[in-house]
DNA sequence: GAGCGCTTCCCGTTGAACGGGAAGCGCCGT
DNA sequence: ACGGCGCTTCCCGTTCAACGGGAAGCGCTC
């Protein structure tokens, strides 16, 4: 940019911006966006207002900043994930009020698991995921369905590289991962009993596109104590209803 | 921007790039892009190469261009959006499993209707309401509502312009809206049959913010000879417990 | 094989973007 | 009352990222 020493591009900037939102911020003031971002305060007070103009940050009472309905809008419009999460939500909906236990769908995005859509039963036990939050391909039941159907390059990118675990149980050795991945597309599904909390058991198995290409995984959080062959078995079905779904011509 | 003619922002353009994809056209080439946002050739083929390098946009195969999951990922993470959408969809659910036809949660956007979620029962009717998609505020049944406990400045304004009808039935009729948006504020309800299409029923009510200002409104498409009054009920629980949720700590 | 549309590379031009500085404002704690 | 702190707004000289016209390559279809 002109007179900026940094060599980056606007559109750089703008993602900083927004990638200083997050469920436990939602709002924030100019100067805290700046600083998050690692930009001059004058910088920052220029694109937030700039941002604001276009709808793409909105202020509030206090003149604070938070995220705009009109980004919203643009993203969710046209969007891909819109409409596999549409095509999935009727059968999800069917899984949660069967095996009464959240309830989710995620993706695969820049080698990390990406959660889509959760359904959440009242009296369902805790859940860190979150729609729109990631956790490593590794460190979820979910995941490890995207790594197992995921090309071979990824793999070994993401096995290669440090694993960290999410919680005392999470598998971090390559190779019982390895074995992990291979049961996964033996049987079409996994259970992960503790890899995400010690108190909980991730099922999950995978969503095809017709009868080809792995596009996401869907999974269960169940109690660790509780059976998982129905849940399974739900599962199963709603994959294979979701897979029906995806391509034929949406209401 | 430098030896543009325009006096742009970059920010705009970016916007108007994004504003090119919507639900009938969620993949373009670069060149298309171009022509809709009105970009010399050579500018948007910069532009997308850079949006993509940021992930906002994504080329599929065939080198052509759709949304980012990235992009779909800033925009809900931290978004208030997310945060109604989350508290609205369990009482959604239960609307739509007893009263078995589209259930629509909209808010009021920019002077207009724009739709946050949208559940639609396997055997209902036709709806052209999309997710992310927008309405007149006076040419729907949730945009009545909003516009009825909107600030006067705004039913000023949104009755004072031309006013399109959407279907035959739209009431377009300035003072006949008034006396709609009075009966709303009374009953706390409004029932619109043919407004957005011949053959169906609009009925919505208001959400509030706990127990203050109105910040979306809940509403249900029948067909035109089906009873209003189940509807009604439901609708007015399933706000109140949205309203309940709203606010609280949400899971 | 000519025509068309999409794409990529090149390159001289230039004004939008940059960011340091300073002053205004509101809110604390003393 | 006052000084300090953080957020914000305005100003303004500097400058390089962004711009876009042009041309050539590529893969279609007619």
């Amino acid at each position: 940019m002109a007179n900026s020493p940094s060599g980056e591009t606007v559109t750089e900037r703008i993602v900083r911006v927004l990638e200083t939102f997050d469920t436990d911020r939602t709002v924030q003031t100019a100067s805290g966006i700046g600083r998050r971002a690692g930009l001059p305060s004058s910088t920052a007070h220029r694109m937030v207002a700039d941002l604001v103009e276009c709808g793409l940050l909105e202020r509030d009472e206090e003149h604070r900043v938070r995220l705009g309905m009109r980004l919203w809008e643009l993203a969710l419009r046209g969007s891909h994930a819109l409409r596999l999460r549409q095509a999935a939500l009727p059968f999800m909906e069917r899984v949660q009020a069967r095996v009464r236990e959240h309830t989710q769908l995620a993706v695969l995005e820049n080698d990390e698991t990406l959660f889509v859509e959760r359904l959440s039963h009242p009296q369902a036990g805790a859940n860190i995921t979150r729609i729109a939050g990631r956790l490593p391909l590794h460190a979820s039941s979910s995941g490890l369905v995207l790594l197992a159907h995921g090309p071979r390059e990824l793999q070994d990118r993401v096995l290669g590289a440090p694993l960290e675990a999410v919680s005392p149980e999470t598998v971090t050795d390559p190779a019982r991962l390895r074995r992990i991945l291979a049961g996964i597309r033996r049987d079409g599904v996994v259970v992960a009993p503790g890899t995400v909390e010690t108190v909980s058991t991730g099922v999950a198995v995978p969503v095809r596109e017709g009868r080809g290409r792995v596009i996401a995984a869907l999974s269960v959080v169940l109690p660790r104590e509780a059976p998982t062959r129905p849940a399974v078995d739900e599962l199963r079905a709603a994959a294979a209803g979701i897979s029906a779904a995806v391509g034929a011509h949406l209401p």
